[in-house]
DNA sequence: CATGAATGAGTCTTCATTCAT
DNA sequence: GATGAATGAAGACTCATTCAT
């Protein structure tokens, strides 16, 4: 049961031990213990097994984010929620949360594959900034931007945390939710 | 004159226009217009030739953000300054900017070319960090963590403007400097 | 099946054809009839193909050496059919003979691999040699140099026919051989 | 003084030090400290360099294994004095006297350089065989086979030597021509 | 004469992909 | 479905040779 995971999961694995380039099939196989002809059962190509590890873990990432959210939480909750589960998920699942940063800014990605939106995560981080604008909560700027500014303070924060800069603990989380609130608040 | 300059450039154009991991040094060679032997004459090993092209762009970027950078300025000044710089070095030299932040996050780099700090760039951010928190300016937060995080939102911000997000003029550049401040701002 | 022993015939006959320093894997694979990759499936590197074949051809030498040898002949007896299967085994096996004299004092060899006694031919000649000197039928030189001696007789001979010096039959065997014996005989 | 020279001898020094196959024209001229056209004045191709370095090998070698000798010696004494001689040269200039052993029996050589009788050296051999033959002295076996034998003898004894395998003074070196002697000697 | 930068054919090696079993 | 032997295009790197100065 489960070689299609197995071979993802060891992807994953050598993904974050060795770095993408140096993810070849030959050690994918060996370290999921299947044959060749097994990988191309059921991924026609290495690119598409990287690609499907990426949305995998983009949808993993998704449904993770949109834990605890709902439509009526003030924009203030919305914001904390969506930034807190993006840093836990980066301290609980290093190996996806690094990867998805790797390669959604590499040049190998499809882009209908880096801008598909799992589990509307993306689409609630937007629709929170344009509520918060709209009532004056948060400055305006472009949302898109303003987007990109609370995403890259969490992903450059976690980045750094997780090759050993500096300790993350509750009171770093804090710090950080507040840093990315106040550099977009009103 | 410049076979070595011209591979550089060549080695340079190619990872912004394909990726790093696409640069096979055939590629090099033919955009450079020089022989297979010339390169090896100038660096031992296609990883030589990346870690100098490397070396060369901290350099010019270090020496780039310590523009009009003085020790008698006040914090918030130094601040600006820094930031500003980081930006307009990232919309100037795009190729460079991008393989810095690339680069520098990949497996494959040595940690003594990832930690050096080039024409004391990092110096100055950390001591501008420890100064601002001397005199109350900025909150108290560990100055690794803090200087991540400034660092972070600019390298966030201009990443997302460089693959065509969204617009970034004047304003959005003082919009992202002002929210970098607050967010760190005591 | 035998795709593995192909390559090593085909290493060998190509070291005997043209020598050592010109065998070219490609070369190799076309005589072989096989592609790069298979080659690298039964044989990590070149040098490792080398020593496959080198280590193969010792085996295989040291089992014809040892023919017709048993513990229990006299010396003289031991001393003509070690000989004698020595000339034989270049006569019949020319590639091999050739191939083992030429690497056995290459710098390339491992300093293993040209000790190892395959199939104990080596212990078979010391010992004889030692029994001769202890019965007085032999000269008391030292074992080494005696062993030396008469082996590089039988080595210098077989290649200068080899190399169409002269005609080399049954007639310039028994002459050999005797000449060799005469050399250390007490 | 001489460039030529310089150039000889650092070829021969590498190839004693690395073997034949590891000597590139790379490691020559910085041996010999002059640059890449220099050597290509001197010798028209790699080739042509390691052939005069061995033509140079073997005029040295005949002229040192003439020594003390004339026509009107005893066999014996001519015997001697020859096989001494070769002795000699091994101990006194292994470099030499192992490179032509080595490249003698190398594919690569042209056949004229290998039979070319340096200082008369290979005929002195010859003639001193026939007239031990012709006086009954020595075995009626084939001359060029004759030949072979007591100089393989040499070669073997000097090489073993050389490569560390047991002492060779005096004591040795009177066995070793006198066991070559035996096994001619009719 | 002496030099060494420039060269590219040739070498070993890697690795995704195919296909017969 | 599962396997792994066979493959060859593409990669980095070597090194004898040329030629302008």
């Amino acid at each position: 049961m489960g070689k299609r995971q197995d071979i993802m999961d060891a992807t994953l694995d050598l993904i974050h031990e060795e770095g993408l380039q140096s993810v070849t099939l030959a050690k994918v196989l060996k370290k999921a213990k299947v044959g060749w002809g097994t990988t191309f059962n059921y991924f026609e190509s290495k690119e598409v097994l990287i690609n499907e590890v990426y949305k995998e873990s983009r949808i993993h990432m998704g449904n993770y984010l949109m834990q605890n959210y709902n439509e009526h939480l003030t924009v203030y909750e919305k914001f904390k929620i969506l930034q807190t589960n993006r840093i836990n998920y980066g301290l609980e699942h290093p190996k996806e949360f690094l990867f998805i940063d790797l390669y959604s800014y590499s040049p190998l990605i499809p882009a209908s594959l880096r801008d598909f939106d799992a589990a509307g995560s993306t689409n609630a981080v937007q629709s929170m900034i344009l509520e918060g604008q709209k009532t004056g909560l948060i400055k305006s700027i472009d949302p898109h931007l303003c987007h990109q500014l609370i995403h890259g303070i969490i992903h450059s924060v976690v980045r750094g945390y997780l090759i050993n800069k500096y300790p993350f603990d509750d009171l770093q989380i804090q710090q950080t939710i507040e840093a990315s609130w106040k550099a977009i608040q009103q």
